[in-house]
DNA sequence: AGAACTCCTTGACTTGGATCAAGTAATCTA
DNA sequence: TAGATTACTTGATCCAAGTCAAGGAGTTCT
């Protein structure tokens, strides 16, 4: 378990000594696709960790439409704002792949942060790092149409994968869809201009970048 | 300066020693409206508290069009961004009344927060209050349409003036339309609308509540 | 007070993207 | 591997809200 916890960004420059204790009070939960790992509203008793799977974090309109906030793969940790704000999640949470995730109760880690300067750094940066992210997304929500929306979300997986031409999609057209805030039908349309402009090619889950500064320029001015 | 930093939240539970070296390291600066406090890109050498006057934090799109992210009053901090994460700043600020400003200098505060635990679990709950109302944000500007963003924007304004009917609008409407991601003729549109289904009275920069259940059914459904 | 702003409203028109509907491709399951 | 289920595509239509344009109300300045 400890060299678990010291693979992930949060818990680097921790001595084993913190983080066998932190081990000892992490539990391990399992969850099949689809599963609820919690959902807005319910009170926060710690945060969590991926281990292994896909989830995703997210609210639901009134009418049923789901805005994706962010999707987290292994090492990722989420959940936090409840463990220090005191109160309930903003968000909901699912597996969107059968996913083991470390739970990590409230109470323990409060004091362990409180003993553990550079604990409380790493956490603040990463709750930086995040409203960071957000700033972007609402950016993008706001400021951007749909095909710089995607093309931005099309580099942003190409820097991820190691700055490669040839992505794979990592979720489906209908999650991305609501990663981005649009639907499948114009995720697939706009796709299709994409290609048609020799931006780039679309083969089910795997896109080749065909012209790089013209997916840059689109996904600032919005231009196809 | 002291008692200043007394009444701000993030310094709650401070000793009168520890503000007093926040105090010494702060220094006060003067805005008129319209002025540029920092540009989105810069680097942040620290961060800011709003001491008079207002603030609003903003992202420019390619076109110039704008989304406000925030808009603050005394006693608030922004810009912390930078200081945890050690990049640039994610968005853009300017005065948008004559302001006075404290700046607080990253390096000192850093090495503070080190020896005080308690400042930086203020810290992480600040932030993660911040996280809560960015996923609010980004719900109302995916899920909700304009008259169920505007109702639930004039709802907050109720709250935060002890929970009155009777409510002033703290920016000019072109700042509201920016705030809740439409265009001013957009929200005169609505804005009527709700008048004429007698959900309020407006006068100028007053708002009146009149009647607040059908202004909570609009914020979540929508259906004016 | 009157001029010159800025801010706000109203009307006419346009459009990006949602919705509805039907078909096709991919994936899963027995 | 056939059949069923789920995921994606394509076309037709519709609508919320943006844009453009012109006029009206408030403010500010001299």
């Amino acid at each position: 378990m400890i060299q678990k916890l010291k693979t992930i960004p949060l818990f680097s420059g921790l001595s084993d000594d913190h983080l066998a204790k932190i081990a000892t009070a992490a539990s391990t939960l399992n969850f099949d696709k689809g599963e609820m790992i919690f959902h807005e509203g319910d009170k926060g008793n710690g945060f969590y960790m991926v281990e292994q799977g896909t989830v995703k974090v997210f609210k639901l309109s009134f009418e049923g439409k789901e805005q994706i906030l962010h999707i987290y793969g292994p090492g990722h940790t989420f959940g936090e704002v409840p463990v220090f704000e005191g109160k309930n999640f903003p968000a909901s949470s699912m597996a969107i792949e059968k996913s083991s995730i470390l739970f990590l109760p409230r109470e323990k880690f409060v004091s362990l942060i409180t003993s553990t300067p550079g604990l409380g750094m790493n956490l603040l940066a990463d709750l930086s790092r995040r409203l960071r992210e957000f700033t972007v997304q609402i950016e993008n929500l706001s400021l951007k149409e749909v095909p710089a929306r995607l093309s931005a979300y099309i580099l942003t997986l190409s820097k991820e994968q190691k700055n490669t031409k040839k992505i794979t999609l990592p979720i489906s057209k209908a999650q991305l869809s609501n990663l981005i805030g649009t639907t499948p039908e114009t995720v697939s349309r706009v796709l299709k201009k994409m290609m048609d402009s020799s931006l780039i090619e679309v083969q089910t889950k795997t896109i080749i970048i065909k012209d790089m500064e013209g997916l840059k320029d689109l996904s600032e001015s919005g231009i196809i």
